[in-house]
DNA sequence: ATATAGTACCTCGCCTGTCAAGGTACTTCA
DNA sequence: TGAAGTACCTTGACAGGCGAGGTACTATAT
């Protein structure tokens, strides 16, 4: 992974909120299209995601139903709550106030 | 502060060294200067700033130097070193890519 | 038959960075 | 005399990421 943990950190939520407001989903499935997304150059480990799972279910913004397992492993589907599409568009906003700022704060001048 | 510090979290070292490459400052300055560039929406806690200097001198990305006080207290200048100026612009990169990255996770169609 | 690889889930415990709270010391101005 | 500003620093708690380990099922190859 050429994007260390740390980057990420504290956006976890909105990536997995985003990606559920396309649609119910599942753990696997989610990581596989995270992974795709990003080209392979950043992945949640599976620690991550299913700890940011557990978290957003006990907040309410998220709920889980055990789907149609199709061929392999039982599949636990997740689907967004109201709540959690209020807090995905707050999350998401907030990203793009830290980008704004982040730019600011990182602006240099005569440098690569 | 409207952007929590989890958002920044791991962006940190890079703030400061892009702020020691526009020149020597210390501390203080440095989160009034943090302060300004982000419209007071985003700033350093205290604890965590001189974390990060002891971490950055330990790694040798900055040396310290204790300078004249002016009106006040002591102050305890910052220099980047040559290895701290490569470790900006990897970070600078990297912030380019998590950009990148994350713009593409949080891609969502039909909404706000 | 047996092994391997893929799908899919989950937990424990460590590590690291943030930060609230507390402290020190000096100067200036009311 | 006291408050407010400048300037530094440390301790301990906390939360999120993740390495390592585990479970269980299916399909394909050997």
């Amino acid at each position: 992974m050429s994007i260390a943990g740390d980057l990420i950190r504290g956006h976890t939520d909105a990536i997995i909120l985003a990606r559920l407001l396309q649609g119910d989903s599942y753990g696997y499935e989610i990581n596989k299209v995270i992974s795709t997304l990003s080209s392979g150059r950043f992945e949640l480990k599976e620690a991550t995601l299913y700890t940011a799972f557990k978290r957003l279910e006990e907040l309410g913004h998220i709920a889980s139903y055990w789907g149609g397992s199709g061929p392999g492993a039982r599949r636990r589907y997740y689907a967004i709550t109201p709540s959690g599409r209020e807090a995905c568009y707050r999350l998401l906003s907030e990203w793009r106030e830290t980008k704004e700022i982040m730019d600011k704060l990182l602006e240099t001048e005569g440098t690569p």
